[in-house]
DNA sequence: ATGGCCTTGTGGCAAGGA
C-alpha cells in the first residue's frame, strides 16, 4: 500500500495538479493539507471521477485536511475522526480514517509564526494535545501512520542553511523537542529509514528563487507506529510537482508499505 | 537588506503562510 502526504496550498487552485499526480503516482491513499475551502466547495465528484473517494474537514480561507482513497480499498466510515478529540479548535487541521486496516492521520500542524507569539503558544498546545491523543490512538490502532505538514524541521540536516535558521520558527528547540516526544512514542520517521541524498526538502519559499537555489526545509513527514514500521519498503520525496506551473510550495512525500510482511 | 511570493476575501488592501 502506497500512502502519501501533500500540502497543496488551496485545493481549488491545485485540483488539476492533484488529479495529474494521482494518475502518475497511483498511490492508494493521499493525505492533503491546506485545502482552503469549505466542505460545500470540496471537489468530491471530480476526484471520484478519477477513482478516488474523499474524507475531508474544510473551512473558509485557511487550513482544511482530507484523505483520498483509491477505489477498491476498504474504509471504515464509522471510525472517521475530525479534529483532536477533547481539544477545542475551530481550525480544521486533523482527519483520521482506517484505510485497508491501517489508521491514517492527515494533519496540518500549526505554523507558529515565531517563538514567543500567541500563535507559537497555540502550536505547542496543539502539539501537546496531538501527542496525548496519538498515545491513545496507537493503543486502539497499533498500525498507525501520521502524515502531514508538521511545520517542524526535525534536524539541522533538514534545513538548507541551519545557521541562518537557528532558533527560528519551524526549527526552534521547543518545536524539535515536540517532534522528539512523538518519536518517543515509538514512531519512526519513514524518510530517515533509508539512505537519502543530502539537502532534500519538501518545502521551498515562493520568494527569492528558493526552489531554484534549493533553499528549502524538510517539514512534511510520514511517521509510522512501531507495529507498522516493519512494513516500510521505501520512502521518497517527489520534487516533480514543485516544477509544474503555478505549483504548491510543498511537494509530496510517499511511503510504500508491504502489509503482508 | 525584515523584503521578496502566493492565496484568500475583500474592496482598491490586509492577513497568513513558512
Amino acid at each position: 500500500m502506497k500512502i502519501a502526504t501533500w500540502n497543496v496550498n488551496s485545493l481549488k487552485v491545485r485540483l488539476q495538479h492533484v488529479i495529474d499526480w494521482l494518475g502518475e503516482s497511483k498511490v492508494d491513499a493521499l493525505c492533503l493539507q491546506e485545502l482552503k475551502l469549505t466542505d460545500d466547495k470540496y471537489p468530491r465528484a471530480e476526484l471520484e471521477a478519477h477513482g478516488y473517494r474523499s474524507w475531508f474537514a474544510g473551512q473558509k480561507t485557511y487550513n482544511g485536511v482530507a484523505i483520498l482513497v483509491r477505489d477498491g480499498l476498504d474504509v471504515d466510515d464509522v471510525t472517521v475522526v475530525r479534529n483532536i478529540p477533547g481539544f477545542e479548535d475551530l481550525q480544521q487541521r486533523v482527519i483520521a480514517a482506517t484505510v485497508g486496516g491501517v489508521r491514517l492521520v492527515s494533519a496540518y500542524f500549526p505554523n507558529g509564526q515565531a517563538p514567543g507569539t500567541e500563535k507559537f503558544a497555540y502550536k505547542l498546545a496543539w502539539l501537546d494535545a496531538m501527542h496525548d491523543w496519538l498515545a491513545q490512538e496507537m493503543q486502539q490502532y497499533p498500525k498507525l501512520a501520521l502524515l502531514g505538514d508538521y511545520n517542524i524541521a526535525p534536524e539541522d540536516r533538514d534545513v538548507h542553511d541551519p545557521k541562518a535558521w537557528e532558533g527560528q520558527n519551524l526549527v526552534s528547540p521547543e518545536e524539535r523537542a515536540q517532534f522528539e516526544r512523538l518519536i518517543a512514542l515509538g514512531f519512526v520517521d519513514s524518510y530517515r529509514q533509508f539512505e537519502q541524498p543530502e539537502k532534500t526538502f519538501t518545502w521551498w519559499d515562493y520568494r527569492m528563487f528558493a526552489f531554484r537555489r534549493n533553499a528549502g526545509l524538510r517539514i512534511d513527514h510520514i511517521l509510522l507506529s512501531p507495529e507498522l514500521a516493519p512494513s516500510l519498503v521505501s520512502c521518497e520525496i517527489d520534487k516533480v510537482p514543485r516544477k509544474w506551473e503555478q505549483p504548491s510550495d510543498h511537494t509530496p512525500v510517499i511511503a510504500d508499505l508491504n502489509l503482508a510482511a
